[in-house]
DNA sequence: ATGGTAGTCGAACTA
């Protein structure tokens, strides 16, 4: 089994680039990040013309989550939420989409930008990722043998080599949101794909040239329970996704599962 | 010297 996650910045403007990715890698799960659609906009029919089938959660144009998945595969457990996941301004954002496929709880995650270390997005950056730890440490406390799998857009750089240039940042790389992601690998998820395929970036802005100069950022992870851990075989960051006509800035991380 | 990217929506906001 083969799953992936990929920040695809509007699946509208970028169609036909997501379904030549499936084409070409036949991931059986593909978790979306910013689709930038409500779901009666999601570009469906592209999709099944593949042998794919989509769930969509986007309430405007902005954020939004989704899955397209294999169409003899049959997700349960289906959620728009995780419990307790916090709201801006008073909306619950599409941000998490959450179903299990073959047995693999899987979650499709966009965590707010930040915006600033003082901005009040910043703010809820941090109780969303601590509230998805929580829930997440709820779910293995329960069951320890779970195969989970959160992946996505954590906006966060984890280790100083996961940006090329250190003081240009100040969020994604301050104590308090590296601490929020040390937080998912004490309650026992692991990033599996950092151990094979390092030094590599899923992320460059559009802006500046940065992706010729290959200044770019690690943000976008596949976290794995110990009990999914073990089934993985191989990961690939798809850096060529980044080449040619209307490319996302992200690019997908792939990750192999043994049957 | 300025604007320099891309998306959505149709001015300004988000990243």
């Amino acid at each position: 089994m083969k799953i992936a996650t990929w920040n695809v910045n509007s699946v509208r403007a970028r169609s036909p680039r997501v379904i030549s990715f499936l084409e070409r890698t036949k991931v059986d799960v593909l978790g979306m990040q910013e689709i930038k659609c409500k779901p009666e906009q999601f570009p469906y029919a592209d999709f099944e013309a593949i042998g794919y089938k989509v769930i969509a959660h986007g309430l405007n144009q902005w954020n939004g989550v989704a899955f397209a998945y294999r169409a003899e595969l049959e997700p349960q457990d289906l959620e728009l939420s995780f419990s307790a996941q916090p709201s801006f301004k008073d909306v619950v954002e599409a941000r998490a989409i959450g179903a299990t496929f073959n047995g693999v709880r899987i979650w499709s995650l966009y965590v707010p930008h930040g915006r600033g270390l003082d901005d009040p997005h910043m703010e809820y950056k941090l109780e969303f990722l601590d509230r998805l730890a929580s829930d997440t440490a709820e779910q293995l406390e329960e069951n320890p043998d779970l195969e989970l799998c959160l992946m996505g857009d954590f906006n966060i750089a984890p280790l100083d080599s996961d940006v090329y240039d250190l003081s240009l940042f100040e969020t994604h790389i301050s104590e308090p949101e590296r601490q929020a992601f040390e937080a998912f690998e004490q309650i026992g998820l692991t990033d599996t794909v950092r151990d094979l395929v390092p030094n590599q970036y899923t992320y460059w802005d559009y802006k500046d040239l940065c992706f010729p100069k290959n200044n770019g950022m690690r943000i976008d992870f596949c976290l794995t329970s110990e009990a999914l851990t073990e089934r993985v075989v191989g990961a690939s960051i798809e850096r060529d996704e980044r080449k040619g006509e209307g490319p996302s800035d992200h690019v997908p991380v792939v990750l192999e599962l043994s049957d």
